[in-house]
DNA sequence: TTTGTTGTTGATAATGATTACTAAAAATAC
DNA sequence: GTATTTTTAGTAATCATTATCAACAACAAA
């Protein structure tokens, strides 16, 4: 089983509703991103799919990740590391280890009511927040290494 | 009146401990980012230099707003439109309006708490959070219009 | 003041990520 | 089947950023 939550079928209607066609390209980047939890970069990506497709292009990958990242399939942000992909739509936040530089994702429940707040008092339309968290995740506190490790892949 | 909140001589000070010169060209480019509440791009800060300093370098003004990021004189942060400085470094979230894109401070009452409610609840050490709100600020809400613009300028 | 040391600059080359372009292949419609 | 549309691989082009380096400026020691 290597998808986690996009049920091929379902996956190839919505695509089809809007003019997309499910190829094979496009569906093992589709599935190298949802078998992961490393928010991986467009690179990772590239590397991961290349195992299955020695032939795909490196375009074919970024275009499709900004494609399906536009249609819903999945989430793009930016961070300090440049840009990442997210298999997981749901709403969540991230907490980013500044020692292994692992981004992991936590539940929302903490920041829940945080946007109503805002757009009280801003007089604002808050469509979306996102919140970020940096710090030092349980293994890294636990061997108790003090500070950021210098060039981690960026994977 | 230029600077906003940066006096020189304390600057120069501070700068020093760290072996730093505060430059002719380092104090415009601290002047010109603290001017603005624009979260200007690199190359917003270069067009803005330029004006004073016709022969400034595009990698002089860079490096300098690298290293000051680095010593603490200015905030520097990546988002979907690229990497921006601020030259507000006392902590507070943004508010990003899709339709004009521009970029207000929001002050952290509203998200007061949160790092500490995921502490407890992950066992992770947080160091630091930044909370960015997306939506339709009061101005684009009153001109009712629809659609996020497109090509608006990165300035 | 001269000399040496260190930090800084402007100019430009190099890099790395991303996007644009294009001819060929694949999928679908007729 | 043929025609039409979408997608692909390969590659060139673009854009932001960083590296390199020779010339220059600030400061310190002699």
């Amino acid at each position: 089983m290597i998808t986690k939550n996009t049920s091929a079928p379902a996956v190839d209607a919505t695509l089809r509703a809007w003019g997309l066609r499910l190829t094979r390209q496009r569906r093992i980047i589709l599935e190298v991103v949802h078998a992961t939890d490393a928010h991986p970069t467009a690179a990772f990506v590239y590397r991961r799919v290349r195992r299955r497709l020695p032939r795909v292009s490196l375009a074919t990958v970024y275009r499709n990740l900004r494609r399906l990242a536009a249609e819903g399939f999945l989430a793009e942000r930016a961070d300090p590391s440049g840009v990442r992909f997210d298999g997981n739509t749901a709403p969540h936040d991230h907490f980013t280890c500044v020692a292994c530089g692992r981004i992991y994702d936590v539940p929302t429940r903490a920041t829940r009511g945080v946007r109503a707040r805002i757009a009280v008092r801003s007089g604002f339309e808050v469509l979306n927040h996102r919140v970020e968290f940096y710090g030092r995740c349980g293994a890294c506190r636990r061997q108790g290494g003090r500070s950021p490790v210098k060039g981690q892949r960026r994977s």
